[in-house]
DNA sequence: TTGCATTGTTAGTATATGCTAACTTATATT
DNA sequence: AATATAAGTTAGCATATACTAACAATGCAA
C-alpha cells in the first residue's frame, strides 16, 4: 500500500471533517490543518492518483474504500492514544498533539498489544 | 536547542556504541545504522557545527555535554519503550524498531506520565 | 617504494513536504 | 457588465534526509 505519514494525516483529516461537515473541500482541509491551500491541492492530487479519494466537479472530496480504511485506522489510533494519555493525566491539547505523531509510527503488532493493555487497565 | 529526529538518532547511536566500543568513528556509526559513510560524514559535520560532538584528528567521535544530554534522553526513552513493549508481549525486534520511532515523537510531559504509569504496572 | 584497503569528504541526485507567488475559474456583489 | 471574492492549480523554492560517484588521505603489505 505504501502510504506516507503526510498522506495518512490528510486522509484522517478528511475523515474527521466528514463527521461534522456535510461536504469536505480542499479549503476545509487546509483550514483544519493550518496549511496553505496550494499544499493541500498538491496532496489531494497525490491522493487522487493513489485512488484514496475521489473529487466531484464541485470540489467535494470523498474517501474511497482504501482511503477510508487508512483513515479509520489512523483515527482509531489517534483516539485511543489521546484518551489514554488524558486518562493518565496528560493535558488534553498535548495528548492530542502527541497522539497525532504517535498514530503513524507504531507497528500493527505494538498497537494491538497496547490496545489490549489499555482495555485491561 | 532545535534538534532533528535524524540528529537525535545519530547522537543516540554514538552513545550506544560508546558503551561497547573503546572509540567510535564515523564508519562505526554508518555500519550500526546501515547508512552510507557519506551520509554519516555530512551528519557528523552538522553535529560538529551544532557542537553536539567533537572529533579528534584520528576521527574518534566524542559527545559534548549537550550531545550527551540529548543522547541519554533518547536512549532512556528507547529502553523504556522497548522493554515495556516486550513486557506486554511484543516481539523484541519489532519492539525495538517501534521504540526507535516512538522515542522521538513524544512530548516530555507524555513521556514522564507514561514512565510513571509503567513503573506502577 | 608501489599499491591496495580503509576512512573520510564533497558534489550532485532523489524524495518528501510545505511554502510563496501568480494564475484560472466560478460565483457573487455593485 | 465590471469587479471582487473564494477556491483550486501550477511553478518554483526551501529544508530535511539519505544516496551515488568521485576523490583525498592514511597506513599496511608485497
Amino acid at each position: 500500500m505504501n502510504i506516507n505519514e503526510s498522506a495518512e494525516n490528510y486522509l484522517e483529516t478528511i475523515y474527521r471533517l466528514g463527521k461534522s461537515h456535510p461536504v469536505v473541500r480542499s479549503v476545509d482541509v487546509a483550514e483544519e490543518l493550518g496549511y496553505k491551500k496550494s499544499s493541500v491541492s498538491v496532496a489531494m492530487k497525490n491522493l487522487r492518483e493513489k485512488e484514496h479519494i475521489t473529487v466531484s466537479k464541485e470540489g467535494f472530496i470523498q474517501l474511497t474504500t482504501s482511503g477510508r480504511e487508512i483513515a479509520e485506522m489512523i483515527f482509531e489510533r489517534h483516539e485511543l492514544f489521546k484518551n489514554w494519555l488524558v486518562t493518565l493525566g496528560v493535558d488534553a491539547k498535548i495528548a492530542s498533539e502527541d497522539a497525532c505523531r504517535l498514530e503513524h509510527v507504531l507497528s500493527k503488532e505494538s498497537f494491538e498489544t497496547i490496545k489490549k493493555h489499555i482495555s485491561n487497565t
